[in-house]
RNA sequence: GGAGGGGUGGCCGAGUGGUUGAAGGCAGUGGUCUUGAAAACCACCGUGCGCAAGCACCGCAGGUUCGAAUCCUGUCCCCUCCGCCA
């Protein structure tokens, strides 16, 4: 959520930041409107209140006709109230409808651009692999092998679902050890979040109402499947207010990820790219707003050193206005080669979200000079289904058996392929 | 799923429908005293909105009333017992 107080203060600022972001400023002129009117019916019955408050401690004190007076006037503030407080509820719910639509306007340096095809490549580190036989892709290598099976897993359960089998599944688990060890050691602590939240917590990051169209829902309940751990671990702290002595909380969160990925028909749609489920560890940090930008840097840098273990060629890629998603200010994605496409896709992602998710979700911490909104961030350190991917394909050797990446090794057993 | 009990400030814990934003204690901050510390004593000590006056907040949301922490309804959460269960 955005700073109503900023808002109303430079409107324009706003108008051409979200501008940027390819978002229409119809919201704004709704969130002005309604801020304008809230403030002044919200003015009117604070007199009123004021007036009743005075009258309550007088009420007491008094007798007889004076008495018979003051009742007869609270009486009429008490009518009023009672007419107007609906207003101002609707007012006041019609204002904060419109202010949750209302993304977080984009970094100044945050390239301009519509889609992806406007992300600005930072650099490129590592070198596609040339080899002397065709690679395989990764669902006809998974085939062959014995890894992957999507006819079966749409029998059971549907088109972009996976049954991932024998040494795959080992790898996935070694890629999830892997990456905790080193998130670990960047400070940030294992979680094991629930993956069902309330509305109240898809609100307070950001995904609705966004995205809701993405995000699936249990029937008949106040319950939602996360489609990341960042939901869960950033309605940890959610309504509290940490001491800045604990700053910086950094958590990461190991969770299986649900998503609709509704109108992406005909879009990734071989093998495992993009499947409704998967599993995924997850930085996320609190933190305070000066430290964000160094934050972000820290989460990019892990992320990097972890595909650079992996021995994956890669390219960082600075995500454009339009791509950006509404809760992030500025986003980094990480791009692995992946032979089977013969193109960098996305593997990782990192964002900035500022103080739009601790708006909504509440999230403060406490310093010297009172209390104030923490910063937050999020990023990927191992999505598995897409590693794997890059890890099978550029990995692969002629007889179709897949060599480990040195650093991996030791979470297989020191095997040095699959 | 069934039957009970309970949610008050950072923590513990009072609270009769009316000067209660809320007693008291602990913790915390500042001070007096002390060579220093402890103890003792004094003062301060919730959050949000607002330039301010002020308004709101006793899990949350409604309702009754001139007036609600206090009465009513719903809801969420916690605890105990029974059932079920990895």
């Amino acid at each position: 959520m955005i700073d109503l107080k900023s808002l109303r203060a430079d409107p324009e600022q706003f108008r051409a930041a979200l501008g940027r972001k390819r978002y229409g400023s119809e919201d704004l002129d709704q969130v002005l409107a309604a801020d304008a009117s809230v403030r002044r019916l919200k003015a009117e019955l604070e007199e009123l209140r004021a007036a009743r408050n005075a009258a309550s401690r007088r009420i007491p004190r008094t007798t007889g006709k004076e008495k018979a007076e003051v009742l007869a006037d609270m009486k009429r503030v008490a009518i009023r109230l009672k007419e107007a407080e609906p207003d101002l509820r609707q007012q006041e719910e019609e204002l904060r409808l419109a202010l949750l639509r209302i993304p977080n306007p984009p970094h100044g340096d945050v390239p301009d651009g519509v889609g992806d095809d406007a992300n600005v490549v930072l650099r490129k580190v590592g070198e596609p692999r040339r080899t002397s036989f065709d690679l395989l892709d990764h669902l006809d290598l998974g085939e062959a092998r014995g890894w992957i099976d999507v006819k079966r897993a749409a029998r059971s359960s549907g088109s972009r679902f996976a049954y991932l089998m024998g040494e795959l599944v080992e790898l996935e688990l070694a890629l999830v050890r892997f990456a905790m060890d080193r998130v670990i050691a960047a400070g940030f602590k294992p979680v094991v979040p629930p993956i069902v939240v309330r509305e109240a917590a898809m609100y307070g990051t950001g995904f609705f109402p966004a995205d809701r169209n993405e995000i699936y829902k249990i029937e008949d309940e106040d319950a939602y499947l996360v489609g990341t751990s960042e939901v869960s671990l950033a309605a940890l702290h959610m309504e509290e207010t940490l001491p800045e002595s604990d700053l910086p909380v950094r958590y990461a969160g190991f969770s299986t990820c649900l998503r609709k990925e509704a109108g992406t028909y005909g879009k990734d749609t071989r093998g495992i790219f993009r499947v409704h489920q998967f599993d995924k560890v997850e930085m996320f940090s609190f933190c305070k707003p000066a430290a964000s930008h160094d934050e972000h840097l820290l989460i990019l840098e892990v992320e990097e050193g972890i595909l650079s273990s992996l021995e994956i060629p890669y390219q960082v890629v600075h995500v454009c206005t339009g791509d950006l998603g509404a809760p992030a200010a500025r986003k980094y994605d990480l791009e692995a080669w992946m032979p089977g496409q013969a193109a960098f896709r996305e593997v990782t992602s990192c964002s900035n979200c500022t103080d739009y998710q601790a708006r909504r979700l509440g999230a403060r911490f406490r310093g010297k000079d009172g209390t104030a909104l923490l910063h937050t961030l999020n990023g990927t350190a191992v999505a598995i289904g897409r590693t794997i991917i890059a890890l099978i394909e550029n990995h692969q050797q002629e007889d179709r058996s897949v060599r480990i990446p040195t650093d991996l090794r030791p979470y297989l057993g020191g095997r040095q392929q699959l």
